[in-house]
DNA sequence: TTGTAAGCGTTATCAC
DNA sequence: GTGATAACGCTTACAA
């Protein structure tokens, strides 16, 4: 593997003539040309349908003219929404997100929203922090993943009247609107197969529990098939790690070096799985044979690794998209919508077997 | 492989009290409450420096107790700026945009800016409309993936005076501010060497070219190089898909199946080359040994995959920091940034080996 | 169907 | 340092 420092040059001056950007044209600007009002030119582009025709035609044609663009800020102020909303998640590295994202987007660009994005890196102060910016600059309502944060926050998002809904979870004792899916009982009912196939020593790779809520229910799931099957708790070896296939890979090691080394290893997210399955076959340890490897998300990643991952589903684009059409709802009627459970189901494919 | 259909359930109307949302507190309000005029409120907010102490603690104490937000709208009006950028991407499920946006976001983030998203899925119509969206949504400038587009757009962008950079690309003809790397150079490089190892019988696989200006240019990349090495242009097997590992997959299958098979097949970007990978392994076809595959980006994907990719580095997290650094440049200054251009350079791992 | 005119909540320019 | 006050460009009753 050859890799060489990025190198950096840096060419002349770009010449670029940006426009006298003192004098774009105005609703009043058009209004004059028209030889109309302002109120019939803001109709003709909010209301077509109230202008007559010819009115309508002549308005139309001088805003072509002109190149006029209603001012974004004047049209806030006047109409009091934005028409924008954020969406505030760990970070669109991770492949999860960023299909989520895309999804979520597409929903909201069909219906003549546009998408506001900030990430928090895991970190719950940074998403109090980008909470605020994005109410600052206007998102008329937000996307939040996972319950877990400062109940503050919460409390601000009432004060500022600004719809939010939870996503990537589900809780229906917290009484938000969320569309989101059950991480503890998605990762019980695979581990409930495992233990079926006779795997009694077990780990988990997880990433940190502290600040998300999603790997803490995940780890319970297992706790709860365990306990469903009778294995007593010694029997899973907890690791804790951060996000990436080389902690996966430093993961697994420690895992299978352990006086007990377990012949399943649950792994929370597909990121990490592929990372233990990468340090197996550096090992020479044989999956599925020696050991098997779980992952969780079902991304692309699962599919086209070597042996092909065993983990499980999580409908992604269709919670973004679910969860994009809750808030276009909720802002139109002004009331909140429904919370949505979404099923995510293990997908078995090679890297699972039964224990000998 | 076991999958059953997403089950969706609706569960009971969530409870929600919004704020009364007709009253928030303005800036006159906290002025009032504090005692001060409308102007000291707006410095202790915008130039606290400007502003005695005790009377600044007085207000900001007033803003604390109201729980007062500037008004989003009323401030963009009066600034004349919105600290908002746009991306245009094609999209964020394609991790090699989903890296650099978030590079990107992390350096807008830094500074104050808070970021836009649309995505056009690779649609030049779709382009169009999402830039004027962003624009129209008090976007303050703007990022663009490569430079073909309609020159309507462009024109709309300098009348506008959005300041916008071009990313993913490097053309210093075109004038235009750019931070990217030079596609046809980078595939030059990575074929010369795959040439100097033997290979005379060659593929593409491509993205389509039609609306990507980087894969056209990876494409030309490859045929300089055959001219520079004597190759006949007949050489290359040119097979054009759209994204996706099964598209991929589907292309390897019918590069193969040519009355004269390549022994080195390029891919355009990994995750077609990793397609290609999975499609080769399913057909008994071993590589390198049989036949040598060769990615483009360098994203995740390609150090997992197995055997893992020889492919094309791409710095896209560098590319989207400094992308974000030159727009933030530009709208402090005034001045449109140099054109930079970043190295993107062959990463030789284990899917390429010399011809016989 | 169209026009008039009153805000909308800031920022910024002046005086003081 | 601080206070009046005039924009800023649009939407939306309400009137005609």
């Amino acid at each position: 593997m050859t890799e060489v420092a990025g190198r950096i040059e840096i060419y002349g001056q770009c010449e670029i003539v940006m426009a006298n950007t003192t004098s774009l044209p105005t609703l009043q600007d058009v209004a004059a040309a028209a030889g109309v009002s302002t109120a019939t030119v803001s109709r003709v582009i909010n209301f077509p349908a109230q202008v007559a025709p010819a009115t309508r035609a002549k308005v139309e044609a001088t805003i072509a003219q002109l190149g006029y663009s209603p001012h974004f800020g004047a049209r806030v102020m006047a109409a009091r929404r934005t028409n924008t909303v954020g969406a505030i998640i760990p970070t669109m590295e991770n492949a999860v997100f960023a299909r989520g994202l895309q999804a979520f987007q597409d929903e909201l660009s069909a219906h003549g929203y546009t998408m506001l994005v900030a990430s928090t890196g895991y970190s719950a102060a940074n998403e109090a922090e980008q909470v605020k910016a994005l109410v600052a600059r206007g998102a008329d309502a937000l996307l939040l993943i996972g319950h877990k944060r400062d109940q503050a926050i919460y409390d601000f998002l009432a004060a500022q009247g600004i719809p939010t809904i939870i996503t990537w979870a589900f809780d229906p004792s917290s009484g938000r609107p969320s569309v989101g899916f059950d991480n503890a009982a998605a990762m019980r009912d695979m581990a409930r197969q495992v233990i079926d196939m006779g795997h009694r020593q077990l780990a988990l790779i997880s990433a940190e529990t502290a600040s998300n809520d999603r790997a803490m229910e995940r780890y319970l799931g297992i706790q709860a098939a365990m306990q469903d099957k009778g294995l007593p708790e010694e029997n899973l070896l907890f690791i804790e790690t951060s996000y990436g296939i080389e902690e996966g890979a430093i993961a697994f090691k420690q895992a299978m070096s352990a006086s007990n080394p377990p012949s399943a290893v649950f792994c929370g997210n597909d990121v990490l799985a592929v990372g233990a399955l990468r340090q197996a076959r550096d090992s020479g340890i044989h999956v599925p044979d020696d050991v098997s490897i779980i992952g969780f998300d079902d991304i692309e990643l699962a599919q086209v690794a070597y042996p092909p991952l065993t983990t499980v589903h999580v409908p992604h684009r269709e919670m973004g998209r679910l969860a994009a059409a809750a808030l276009i709802g909720w802002l139109k009627d002004g009331t909140p919508p429904n919370t949505v459970e979404l099923l995510a189901y293990p997908v078995m494919r090679s890297t699972l077997a039964p224990k000998d």
